[in-house]
DNA sequence: CCGATAATTTCGGGTAGACGAAATTTCTTC
DNA sequence: GAAGAAATTTCGTCTACCCGAAATTATCGG
């Protein structure tokens, strides 16, 4: 910690602060959904008040890491994104290395890598990466991002709006919430698994899903957290 | 983070920060010398000014975490020292970990873990000590507490004090230093070593000494670095 | 187009942790 | 035992984040 090592041409880049990380993680998933990430989406997912949000988009708007239009929403800059991508490879590897080689919980992993991913190095990120193969999706199903920040975007559809009949494959299952996790664990709903939406209840009500070959019903919200995709 | 999680009965307890973790590792490093960790001692170890030090120390001992007598040092008191064994297995296992699982290099191995140390949950230490077998002793051979807060603290010879002619053999190295460690990994000066010293100049000159079957010399500051017991 | 509501920002303030300069205490040395 | 040196503490200040309350702006129903 005595010595600072920075290039002697290249523009000084501090290291970025791991709430900043978080930010910038945040943002780039709000994004994902296509509009800008708006301050109050900002603050439920990242568990903070608005008022502290704002003052810090505005910090990183002045340091180049992201474009903010007040009351409009924050979107990322090159320079914000790459960032963030870097961090989302981090939380990625971590996961899927704390699961496939240590066997830790599928539903812990994601809390543990939240810690770790600020704290590990890049050399030992790669390393891990290589423990595993290189993999390119993480034990949720989401798509680990490469080193140069080179990542799959594709938007799959969820299990809620997945028309009925259509045979489908499950890609990934969101991470957010480990009681969600360990519930869509119990009804076999992991990436891989082929599913088929038999009926669907009006008003946002309980689905029908053969999974395997089981039937299960589920509600809206959990099927919201299941992403399809049609099988080749 | 948005539940806390607290027995209904104890103290509350709040989780220490990072620095704070770094503050009882360093004074508990210190008082292994013998005499209580100087306010210059500690700044010197955590690279920060003295006045930050004499701030951070008065308010662990209002915490109870150490005893502080104005111009006389701090020490420990029994939560800190728990503090403190709690950070020292964590980061001594992520040595062990990194370097045996992941082959971390020996002498990048302490910079990594000590990111990691406050991070990790104490579920993921446990996992990776039992991936180890539990080992005794990291790569640098310094010993492992074990969850309870057991450690051996036998204070052994270095190098720089072993009589001449008696067969030793290398206990542990310091690991704070990497060019440090690197040097010693060269001269093969490493725990499990046979080390005899044949001839030490005077006014803390240079030493002979036999490592395995090669006979090397080395100064007093790298010999400082090396721990040695007799051979039973 | 106007008010009500919702989202956002601003403002004042708090905590943790760090620093340099100046004051204080302790140590060392005659 | 006093004077100078060294170690330590105190003091004022700084930065990074965070918050609640109040002010502001956007939006939406009529």
């Amino acid at each position: 910690m005595t010595s600072a090592r920075r290039a002697a041409s290249a523009p000084p880049a501090p290291p970025l602060t791991a709430p900043v990380e978080d930010y910038l993680k945040a943002i780039y998933v709000i994004e994902q959904g296509g509009e800008a990430a708006s301050t109050n989406a900002l603050a439920e997912r990242l568990a903070l008040a608005p008022a502290s949000v704002s003052g810090m988009v505005r910090r990183l708007a002045t340091q180049g890491l992201l474009e903010h239009e007040p009351y409009r929403g924050a979107r990322l800059t090159a320079a914000g994104r790459a960032a963030a991508l870097r961090t989302v490879r981090r939380h990625r590897i971590l996961e899927s290395y704390l699961a496939t080689v240590l066997n830790v919980p599928w539903d812990d992993v994601h809390e543990e890598a939240e810690q770790l991913e600020h704290a590990a190095s890049d050399g030992l990120i790669d390393r891990m990466a290589h423990a595993l193969g290189d993999p390119l999706f993480d034990p949720h199903g989401a798509p680990i991002p490469t080193r140069e920040g080179v990542v799959d975007e594709t938007r799959h559809a969820t299990l809620a709006d997945w028309p009925v009949g259509t045979l489908g494959t499950v890609m990934s299952v969101s991470d957010k919430d480990a009681a969600m996790l360990r519930y869509l664990g119990e009804l076999e709903l992991r990436p891989g698994a082929m599913v088929q939406v038999h009926a669907r209840a009006p008003f946002d009500g309980p689905i029908d899903v053969m999974v395997g070959q089981v039937l299960r019903q589920i509600g809206s919200t959990a099927a919201r957290a299941v992403r399809i995709a049609a099988v080749s």
